[in-house]
DNA sequence: TGGTACTATCGACTCGTTTCGAGAGCGTGT
DNA sequence: ACACGCTCTCGAAACGAGTCGATAGTACCA
C-alpha cells in the first residue's frame, strides 16, 4: 500500500524521494519539513510528529549535496589518510567521534599508488571541506602554506617549518629519549639506534636517541645504523650488527616495523631477545601488540592527536582563531616484552 | 598583481571563486566556461584557452556539491570499508584505479566502534553514491535486500543468500581446497584445520576443508578445531594441539592472523615450522607477508574483486543490466616458507 | 474592539553547477 | 538576395535543499 502509494507520487520511477514530497504527504511547505528534520525549533509537535511520520514511510532522507550547497557551511572536515597505515586508520576511527561531538562529518580521500597528495586534497576541496586534516603529508612545506589559503590545513604527526600552519603531533625526540631512560634506567649501557631514513620525523627521533644518551653521559655508545621504515631494513641492519665484533645490550628502531625486522634478524640468529638483547620500536602499531612480538615501544596516543586535530579546526573555523597552533603532544612508553634488564 | 586582482574580483572576502567568476574574467557566459572545463567539445579552441588560462589564473576548482547536484548523474560509487582491514586497504587501492578508468569516482565511508554499517551506509546514500560497494558487510541478506531498492548494491567478499544482490566473491572452500591439496601432495595426511568461528566466510572455508580431506580419502584425519579470526584465538587452538599425544604434520588456519597465532604457539614450544609441523593462513595479508613469518596462505587476489565490483556497479548503472551477478573468483596458492614436506 | 506579543507556517530567493533550446554569426550554393 | 547548414555562444531553467522576512493565526489584555 505504501509502495504503491509513494510511487505513485514519485515521478514515475523509484526515484529518491525530495523534501517536496514528504512536504506534499504531509500538507506542509518544504521549510517546514526542513526545519523539523533539523530537528530546529519552530514547528509545532504536531507538525513535527506528522512530518517525521511522513518521511519514515517514504524513506526520505537528505540529499547532502543540496545541503551543503544551500547552506553557507558545509560542516564538513577534510582528511587525507593512507588506508594502508593502522595508525592512520586508527586515528580516523577517533576522529570520527571527535568530529561528530562537535557536529561536524568527515569526507575521507585516501593515497593510494596512483594517487598523490595533490589529488587527494582536490578531491576533499571539491567535496567543499572546511579544513583540512592531513595525516602524516610528506609535500613540502610551502605547498601546505598554500593549501592553508583555501582552507585552514592542520598537518597530523608531522613536524613543520612553515609558521603558519596548525600542527598536532607527538615529540618524537622525546619518545625516543624516554626509551632511552627506561633502558638505562635497567642499567643498560650499549644502545644501539637503527634509523628511519630521511624524512623531518626520521631527524627528530635520531635527535632524540643522541640528545638521550649524552644526557646519560653515555656519548661514547652511541652508535647510529643506516636504516628505514621497512622490515626489510631492520633486518640488513640487525645483520650487520651481528657481523660485529660484540652486540649492544639493546637496539632501539626507528619504528615498528623496523623493529620486528630487527627481532626476526636475531632470532633467527638464535639471540635470545630480551634476554642478550633488548628492543625497542617506535609507534605501538597493531604489529607490536601481536603476542607473538609483543613489542616494547612508544605510543603516539592516536584518540589525542584526533581530537586536537578536530579542536584546531573547530578553532580556526567557529572560534575565529587566526594565528597557528602547534601541539606537541607528549608519546607514552609502552613496556612489553622485548625489553629486559642487560645479561 | 594576480593575487591582488583576483582578491578584488571576488566579493569582498577570499570566497572561493565561482565558473562565474571565471566568465566574468574572460568575458563568456558560464556555460561556456562550464563546457571547457568538462573538455565538453563545442567550444572553439580561442574560448578554450582564454578560459583555461583564467581559471589557473584564479586557481578556479569546481565545487562538486554543486555539479553532482546539478547533473542528474553523479558518477559517484559509494565504498563501505572497514579503516582497519589492511585488506579492504589494497580493494580501496584497486577500486580506485578501476572506477578512474570508467571515469567514476569514490566515496568512501568506514566502519569504527562508534559507526556501524547502518551509519556508513547511510553517509554513501546521503552523498548520492549511485552504486554501494560494501566490502565485507555483516549487515543480514534482507537488510541488503532493502538497501539495493534504493541503489544497486555490490557485496564483495561474502557470500550472500539472497538471490537478488551482485556478489563478487572468491571461492573459499576452493581456496582451503588448493591448501590441502598442496599439504597433500607434499606427503602431508594428518592435516588439521583450525576454524573461524561463526559466519558464512568461516562455514564455506571449513566445507572446504572437510569436502578437500574426503576428496583425499583422508576422512579419518579430519580435525577441525574451534577457533576464530585473532591470533589470540590460533594461540588457544594451538595450545590445545600441544596438549594432545600426537601432532598433526600440518595445520590450516582459518585466515592469517589466526596463523600467526598458531605459529607462535608452535614456536614458543619449540616445535619447528615447517620441520614438524607445516602452517597455512588464507588472506595473504600484510602479516603474511613479513617475511619473520612468511606465511603459506592463499591470496583473495584484491585487483580482481575490485575490477569485477566496480564493473558490476557500471553494468547496472549504464547498461541496464537488471538480473543479480554474482563472480566467484578462484583464489591463488601463495607458497611461501611455512609449508614443507613432512618430517 | 483594537492592540500587542507570540507562535506556526509559508513563499520566494539563494547556493554553484549543468543542461538545453534558442539564436547569433558566418560561409556556401542557388 | 535568400535559404541552408554549421559552429559557437548564451540565457534561463533546473537540481534539492536551506534561509529569512513576511504573514496568518491565536491568546491575552485593556
Amino acid at each position: 500500500m505504501d509502495d504503491a502509494d509513494s510511487e505513485r507520487r514519485q515521478n514515475g520511477g523509484n526515484k529518491r524521494p525530495r523534501l517536496e514530497d514528504v512536504a506534499a504527504r504531509v500538507g506542509v511547505s518544504t521549510a517546514s519539513v526542513s526545519l523539523v528534520l533539523r530537528g530546529v525549533s519552530g514547528p509545532s509537535e504536531r507538525t513535527r510528529q506528522r512530518v517525521l511520520k511522513a518521511a519514515a514511510e517514504l524513506g526520505y532522507q537528505a540529499d547532502r549535496t543540496a545541503s551543503l550547497l544551500a547552506s553557507r557551511r558545509t560542516r564538513l572536515l577534510g582528511v587525507m589518510v593512507d588506508v594502508h597505515s593502522p595508525y592512520h586508520a586508527e586515528v580516523v576511527d577517533f576522529l570520527h567521534t571527535a568530529a561528530e561531538e562537535v557536529g561536524y562529518d568527515l569526507v575521507l580521500s585516501t593515497l593510494t599508488r596512483t594517487r598523490d597528495e595533490h589529488t587527494a586534497v582536490d578531491t576533499l576541496l571539491a567535496f567543499r571541506s572546511e579544513a583540512l586534516i592531513l595525516l602524516g603529508p610528506t609535500s613540502p612545506a610551502d605547498t601546505l602554506a598554500a593549501l592553508d589559503r583555501k582552507a585552514p590545513v592542520i598537518v597530523v604527526g608531522r613536524r613543520i617549518t612553515d609558521e603558519q600552519l596548525d600542527v598536532v603531533r607527538t615529540a618524537d625526540d622525546d619518545g625516543v629519549g624516554q626509551i632511552v631512560d627506561h633502558l638505562v634506567g635497567l642499567g643498560h649501557r650499549a644502545i644501539t639506534y637503527v634509523d628511519g631514513g630521511k624524512g623531518v620525523i626520521a631527524t627528530d627521533r635520531r635527535r632524540g636517541y643522541r640528545t638521550a644518551m649524552r644526557r646519560h653521559g653515555l656519548d661514547a655508545h652511541i652508535k647510529v645504523l643506516r636504516g628505514d621504515n621497512t622490515e626489510a631494513a631492520g633486518e640488513r641492519a640487525a645483520r650487520r650488527l651481528l657481523d660485529g665484533t660484540t652486540l649492544p645490550t639493546a637496539v632501539v628502531a626507528f619504528n615498528d616495523q623496523c623493529a620486528i625486522g630487527v627481532l626476526a634478524a636475531l632470532s633467527r640468529a638464535g639471540v635470545a631477545v630480551p634476554g642478550e638483547v633488548s628492543v625497542a620500536g617506535y609507534d605501538d602499531d597493531t604489529l607490536s601488540r601481536l603476542s607473538c612480538f609483543n613489542l616494547t615501544t612508544v605510543s603516539q596516543n592516536a584518540e589525542q592527536q584526533a581530537r586536537h586535530a578536530v579542536a584546531a579546526a573547530v578553532e580556526r573555523l567557529d572560534q575565529g582563531r587566526n594565528d597557528p597552533c602547534e601541539v606537541v603532544l607528549s608519546p607514552q612508553l609502552v613496556v612489553r616484552g622485548t625489553v629486559a634488564e642487560p645479561a
